[in-house]
DNA sequence: AGCAGGCATGTTATAACATATCAATTCCTT
DNA sequence: AAGGAATTGATATGTTATAACATGCCTGCT
């Protein structure tokens, strides 16, 4: 239930842990983690905030790894499918998920401030939502549950 | 916490009735609930699903009411600011609210079978998003929960 | 009546997000 | 080596949303 991403860490240690975990579990699972896709996943894990498709594609056209939309879809898709990272449907914007690899039904805290967005985890099946999904016989597959609001630090320049 | 939306109703009567307490509500409120926003309104009350932006544009347009995106896309914000309607972040697609006028938090249970919207209500702060709020200090102003699975019709089949 | 301010609408253009399709390559298996 | 699956490259297009500016339409004031 830790919602990283609003307090200050070691974030070269961080993105480190983070992008060996990713080798690790495509190793695991026979996946390949190519080098566009490993530079996706760095470029997301750089910001704890969402990037658009096209501002990571900006970043990897720096870097020639590729020009046009499908590159960036591709490798978003891939990570996302391999529980790498996240898609924030409020932002239409994509995140390097932040409990490596697992397989988990995320919530996601989005400041309106400073952009940083927190990954909590969730049960999908408990709170109100699965309440309400039993209560109609509904079969929950994917829940999307993201906050907007103010962080701690956001919230200081309205007092 | 009830689920309306997969269940069959007298639909004519539950249009009418949404429709006048939104008249009622916009009279209170001092907004102007012009043709083109009760027409809006009506369109979506129509099915018990999310409609596109542009699908609610072409109703519109078969009837005279405009024909350039920025003629749903206000029709659409004055309905939401209202309370009268709600965005599925999900799906790209807005929604009529089953719960008229009224401030609340709404959850959406989405069919990928029939597409079937059903919006239950939740309390804001409360359930694991609130929880994960409250330990990071955030200051929750909108929530979007979401989960998208097979409603109990369209879990027939795969049995 | 004449006018000013606010809000709604009309209209054009463009930004931002996402996918279809097909050809070329790579990499693994038989 | 041959076949097949996955990945990449490239072009075009589809879909969703907003910017920007002009026009009309009430309402309250002089
Ligand atoms: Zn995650
Ligand atoms: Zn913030
Ligand atoms: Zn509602
Ligand atoms: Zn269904």
């Amino acid at each position: 239930m830790a919602a990283i991403g609003f307090c200050a860490h070691d974030h070269t240690a961080c993105v480190a842990d983070l992008m060996a975990h990713a080798r690790a579990h495509c190793e695991k699972e026979g996946l390949k983690f190519t080098p566009v896709r490993q530079r996706t996943l760095e470029i997301l894990l750089r910001e704890h905030r969402a990037l658009g498709a096209y501002d990571l594609l900006a970043q990897l056209a720096d870097e020639g790894l590729g020009s046009q939309p499908p590159v960036a879809y591709r490798a978003l898709d891939f990570l996302v499918k391999a529980g790498l990272a996240h898609k924030i449907e409020a932002l239409n914007a994509y995140i390097a998920c932040a409990h490596s690899g697992t397989d988990h039904s995320p919530a996601f805290l989005i400041c309106r401030g400073c952009k940083a967005v927190a990954e909590a985890d969730t049960a999908m099946t408990s709170g109100r939502l699965g309440d309400a999904a039993r209560a109609a016989g509904f079969q929950i597959e994917h829940t999307v549950v993201e906050a907007r609001g103010l962080c701690p630090s956001c919230q200081e320049p309205a007092r």
